[in-house]
DNA sequence: ATCAACGTTCAAACCGCTTTGGATGCCGCA
DNA sequence: TGCGGCATCCAAAGCGGTTTGAACGTTGAT
């Protein structure tokens, strides 16, 4: 059933019949609910590919997640902020449109994921510094918002973010609070913008205790379990091992704490572990006890923000980019605890 | 540019300007030429809303995942799932619109989705036994494949599977073989059809040497970290613990695992566990020796083959429902060794 | 009684492409 | 010379909605 027949149907024109549906005050309010009634007993919804060509728009926000050729890793966490953007999109009739690319054929799917008219909109994910698809989506002049921040991008644009400097800082700070001085930090790749902030945390709390971070105790990886359990395993071979680490998410932390137990430490007493932990759904950091002392913010909840943000700028093309700092909690587990005495 | 336009500059019809571009017989090889050339010089992209609305197809599938209402858990291994399949869809021209969705309106979504005309196909996530999505789609009339399979289902459809069921018979023989008698099952929700046919697997195996398996030894939740611990933690205090566990996910596993060091069994030794490994990208089972004594399956590798195959029955729409049974491989890894001697 | 204003409805154009059903010109062959 | 067949191209009619501009009947004010 379409809008002719059903039209046909109640003696009206496509017109009127489109304006009692879409809630135009130029209609009969009686006429009004004669189509209403007969639209939905009849089933009629009308065709999204007719309705998009016809205004012109999309009503669909696009995700490219870059599928890093060298490792092909998908990061879990997109998983959680999609479900959280998704949300957003279905509440105001959007659609998601997902790609899924490697990494060097990115930019043009950008272009043609607009010049094709298939979306209103994007999510930029995993920015990296001086990334170059935030200049190149400017250019291109469609709405957007970073998941994330771009050190160095000259130009203005829409993100939101964790507070990732601030949150390793803090976590660091309490580190050294409770009298670890050899901290490690597993990071995650730090051509990756939130990484490089997290280092800067660290370091940054580092220094104002008047001490420098050992190049040995930095490790830079894609965030799986492995490369935590290995990054970890190096540095616990080190001369003077750490007595703390720091690690960049909950998987890695897990491959730490692998390590960790590998060689007898126990958690919380001859070793600390402090990670960062999205909230992820499947992945919790346990229930009314969290298992690791973490910095948390939600990943799903910057989903749902960065969707709304988005469709905000859509709706209000001419307004000024928008920023939304997300502060992360510390959550006290019972992976951290003093530094052993010295041996 | 658009193709009028294009047509106006080259001084042709839109009609001859169209078929140059996609390729139809009854245009001059040197006009197509012309065409080509000219549509590249000035970045000619069609618009994709007006091919579907000429056309009346989508160029898209759609995908919708459930978001379980209770917990809120969205499964990794659809992050994987999908990047598999949107490799496909990517090569195809096809786009991939994903839709989260709380369950209870996941029927209204996939009726949405097909007669508004938003794609031209589903890819069915998550089958439970007699799922009621499977009639609802064939009565519908869209193709559609469903990633898993659903017991009961009375009508012939598509899909593409693991074999579960032979996956953990052969993961609990393994175990029996090595000696073990007391063996755990730390399943994913037995309301998932997959779930079911783990357990019937499992229960197949300890049936075939005479034994039954102990129901306090049979666990069924979420497939999260936490829950795999909660169920490890709560059998080893059975007053008599089992000597190994079969856990439903790499993720649960690691719960199970975080459960049996914190009683401090060495794995492999004290306890052994064999995991199912979906080969998830940022999870992967280690690098050359594997973590975890597993049952291996590429989720990726099925989301690109549920793509292929809903793409084809796109193509043939007439053609019968098609099937594709993976086998898991089993691999030996560390977490495995001889039930420990009766103390 | 006249006419502007209003409320309500409609015909037709349009969005940008595909596709049907010719039209045109040229060739070879009878 | 005439004509069928072929290669090549085009005008126009869709696809299923939205939106513009106008028509029509009523109403109320003058």
């Amino acid at each position: 059933m379409n809008l002719k027949e059903l039209a046909q149907q109640l003696g009206l024109s496509p017109t009127t019949v489109s304006r009692a549906l879409n809630g135009y005050p130029e209609v009969n309010e009686a006429t009004r609910e004669r189509v209403m009634a007969a639209a939905k007993r009849h089933h009629y919804r009308p065709n999204t590919r007719a309705i998009r060509l016809a205004t012109g728009r999309a009503f669909a926000i696009g995700h490219v997640i870059p599928l890093a050729t060298r490792h092909e890793i998908m990061n879990p966490i997109f998983a959680d902020f999609i479900a959280g953007a998704g949300e957003t999109y279905s509440k105001n009739g959007y659609d998601m449109v997902l790609s899924v690319v490697a990494d060097e054929s990115e930019e043009q799917t950008y272009r043609d994921l607009h010049s094709r008219g298939t979306v209103d909109g994007m999510i930029l994910h995993a920015p990296e510094m001086d990334d170059a698809r935030i200049p190149l989506l400017v250019g291109i002049g469609i709405p957007f918002v970073v998941h994330g921040r771009a050190t160095g991008a000259a130009l203005p644009y829409s993100w939101v973010d964790v507070n990732n400097r601030r949150a390793f800082q803090r976590a660091t700070e309490f580190l050294l609070d409770l009298g670890h001085r050899r901290i490690a930090l597993v990071n995650g790749l730090e051509n990756m913008d939130f990484a490089i902030r997290r280092r800067t945390g660290f370091t940054d709390a580092m220094a104002a205790r008047g001490l420098v971070a050992d190049t040995g105790l930095m490790a830079s990886d894609e965030m799986t379990e492995v490369s935590g359990y290995r990054a970890a395993r190096a540095m616990l071979d080190n001369p003077v091992a750490p007595t703390a680490f720091l690690a960049a998410s909950m998987i890695s932390g897990m491959g730490v704490r692998r390590a960790c137990e590998e060689r007898g430490l126990v958690l919380g007493r001859d070793v600390s572990i402090i990670i960062h932990d999205d909230d992820l759904s499947y992945m919790k950091n346990g229930e009314d006890v969290p298992i690791f002392t973490a910095t948390r913010s939600s990943v799903r909840e910057a989903g749902r923000l960065a969707a709304e943000m988005l469709l905000d700028i859509i709706a209000n093309p001419a307004s000024a980019p928008q920023q939304r700092l997300l502060e992360a909690e510390l959550i006290i587990g019972q992976s951290t605890g003093p530094a052993p005495a010295k041996v």
